[in-house]
DNA sequence: AATAAAATATCTATCACTAGATAGATAGTC
DNA sequence: GACTATCTATCTAGTGATAGATATTTTATT
């Protein structure tokens, strides 16, 4: 655990990320990585035995620091205005400043070539951010559970949509273009 | 040109257009294709020289086949609300009924690793949904074509952004759940 | 109608390259 | 001396692609 030169499995997890984030699960391999860092690749293969070890700690770590960022629905000290718009604007962030997709959108659309350890990441997340959301909307709609997930699903969808259709008609304005209904009912 | 032995290269498109509905760009090989046809890698080949040129002649028949299927969207025969209960569920078709993407969210996800002229049948198919959408809002709403353009978006991202919350969930009931507001919203 | 020529469709065999992964050597560090 | 982190070297498997042989149809010419 030194410090001085920071940590290479971080930083292999950060080329990942960046890697992931722009192609995919299948858009990198074990010499991307190590050229990006400055090793080689069996010294990746040392930190990460396996390709799906790799991503799952990166979908791991991605997933912890959404978390952290994430306030408590239910602190009255944020109204659920912010609390909606600033949920947008993290994703905008990622789809819009960087134009790639988030990691959880691009690792998806891979699924069906994810080892299993990654889709259980894959997972934990879409839990998290929907219970986050659904939770949101409980205070805002007073309603039920059921209804208030729905409108979770709902939010979820057309901003995992909006990143696919920034990247497909190439035009970052559509992102606000697709959320604009969104910003508006809470505003 | 025989039809006694339903032409190869149909053949071979049907399949890959499986494929990549399955997985993406990356997730076949030409053996795959021709195994499952019952020809060698090399008759492959000989039909489509790169993958680039497979996946794009997939793409350009895709977006022909859909194009057939979009009534006018001016025709005072269909109500606003058929065409739009339609639109949406076609999408459903895929996403649900045949638990795999279409092959447009697939191949956007894979957009950085694919060749010019996928991404150019890919932009294609973009513009004739957007396009469609956008005149039936316009009918719809008697509104400009920006505000209608902005609705088509809108509604394009719920589709996209449902079938990936339908892959990442699991759960095919997210896709009616998150596409509920727009099927009351014209009904 | 018979045959030669050309186009079509497939094959076998192989190339150059990249992938993820492993074994074993080599330093530096506690 | 054990542990950590890196290296070199290599394996096996798979990729897209090509060359060249072969068989099957179509077409053109006699």
């Amino acid at each position: 655990m030194k410090d001085t030169k920071v940590d290479t499995k971080s930083k292999i997890m950060d080329v990942a990320e960046a890697f992931i984030s722009q192609g995919g699960y299948g858009a990198f391999s074990f010499r991307d990585i190590a050229e990006s860092v400055g090793i080689k690749s069996a010294s990746v293969h040392y930190h990460f035995p396996t390709k799906g070890d790799l991503v799952a700690a990166v979908m791991a770590r991605y997933t912890h620091a959404f978390s952290l960022m994430l306030p408590d629905p239910c602190d009255a000290e944020f109204s659920t205005k912010d609390l909606i718009h600033g949920f947008i604007d993290g994703f905008k962030a990622k789809v819009v400043d960087q134009m790639n997709m988030s990691l959880c959108t691009m690792l998806t659309s891979d699924k069906s070539s994810l080892p299993e350890a990654v889709c259980q990441e894959l997972a934990i997340f879409y839990k998290l951010k929907l219970d986050w959301l659904t939770q949101v909307f409980m205070r805002i709609e007073q309603t039920d559970e059921e209804k208030a997930l729905t409108k979770a699903s709902q939010l979820l969808a057309c901003l995992h949509g909006a990143s696919i259709l920034v990247q497909g008609a190439n035009d970052p304005a559509f992102f606000d273009r697709a959320l604009s209904h969104w910003r508006n009912a809470y505003n």
